[in-house]
DNA sequence: TTTCTATTGTCCACACTGGTCAATGGTAAG
DNA sequence: CTTACCATTGACCAGTGTGGACAATAGAAA
């Protein structure tokens, strides 16, 4: 790519990054035309391959930004939290001033999994493991805490994963997502498990 | 149609069916390519506009269908069924049985409702409702068990369906998907929901 | 042998693809 | 004002994929 991507007004650069996250993202690699891409950026198709040097190019680069992004943002959110649900509180909060800034982010890191084409695939594989390894990493730092006995604590991270995937999802479909409402929402269904699955003191 | 589409043996109706539910579920109506469909259904392409007048033909008839064979495996699964908890175990039963002959059936109608294009969505604008409109009508019906103050029936079923949904999608994703396997994942989430939010006698 | 229909696969006009490139416009330095 | 530079444009290209048509075939039944 070229670096001088970066000199450009942060508005433009996020326009690019936004319309490529959101085609890559809901038409999958294969059928994310670049025509559209520069339509919904609201640039020229001769300027994206100005600053990328192909599609693959393009895809290669979101991967990472997103990963770094993503990482950068939780590490400042969390700051060593290690209390369960606390924990997962502060990723929300982080998750929705991401939503802010790049509304597809989410979800593009989530079809990068499931792309298939090999290419693809391995320009996104090192990537997709620094990002899960993070995670793993915070998550294994967790206290879990006094649980009744009918519920794991792998259990109980699926429920709130299932969840808080299901409250993301239905935000993104809305015609005027709201982060802010997702992220009360999110919370409250965090707050509801935990009533539900930890033994009152 | 030509209706002499259900003269076939059943073995290559459903190969067809399964073929387009598949693609358009995996790709959206306009990213489905008829090409696609044919090879994977094993058919050539002469056959397939032999039975449906066009793609469009194709895609209306399977929102029909889906929500036809649904609803009559939902009712047939049921049987006025209106404890809460055994509610959801019958319909996920019911779920496993349709997977097992149509995998796609789930993620197909549900992308169905997210297509944009004007004259997909007023093809299936009908089917969908019916299908919605019967849910409503089943869980209107159910009685709701005691719950702990701190969750409301809305609450409790957003988070089933959240969680079902969950389970469901990452069943789809496997190489070697296992209805069985899925239902009885299910199951055991349904369990430990009933468990966390009943107040026990 | 004839008739009929399910089935094939080639063919087509055309829309769309990723990518190029000569031309343009604006801006900052000389 | 001139020059030089580079971000930006959009027409353009060759190649691929598209939905759909259709004449040719296969295979069974009469």
């Amino acid at each position: 790519m070229n670096e001088k991507f970066f000199d450009l007004k942060s508005d433009k650069q996020d326009r690019m990054i936004n319309a490529a996250l959101h085609l890559f993202a809901d038409n999958g690699y294969k059928h994310a035309s670049t025509d559209d891409i520069v339509r919904e950026a609201g640039i020229s198709k001769g300027l994206l391959f100005h600053y990328f040097t192909n599609k693959e190019g393009l895809y290669s680069f979101l991967t990472d930004y997103s990963v770094k992004y993503l990482l950068f943002e939780y590490d400042r959110a969390i700051e060593g939290e290690t209390d369960f649900f606390a924990f997962y509180d502060k990723m929300e909060n982080a998750k929705m001033g991401v939503l802010r800034n790049y509304p597809y982010m989410y979800k593009f890191i989530d079809t990068c999994k499931s792309e298939t084409d090999p290419d693809i695939l391995s320009i996104s594989r090192e990537s997709l493991k620094r990002y899960n390894d993070a995670i793993e990493s915070y998550e294994s730092k967790l206290t879990t805490p006094g649980l009744r006995n009918t519920v794991s604590v792998t259990e109980l991270q699926a429920l709130l994963r299932y969840t808080i995937d299901g409250l993301t999802a239905e935000h993104l479909k809305k015609k005027k997502p709201d982060p802010d409402m997702l992220y009360r929402d999110i919370r409250k269904y965090i707050g509801l498990i935990k009533d539900l699955s930890v033994i009152p003191e």
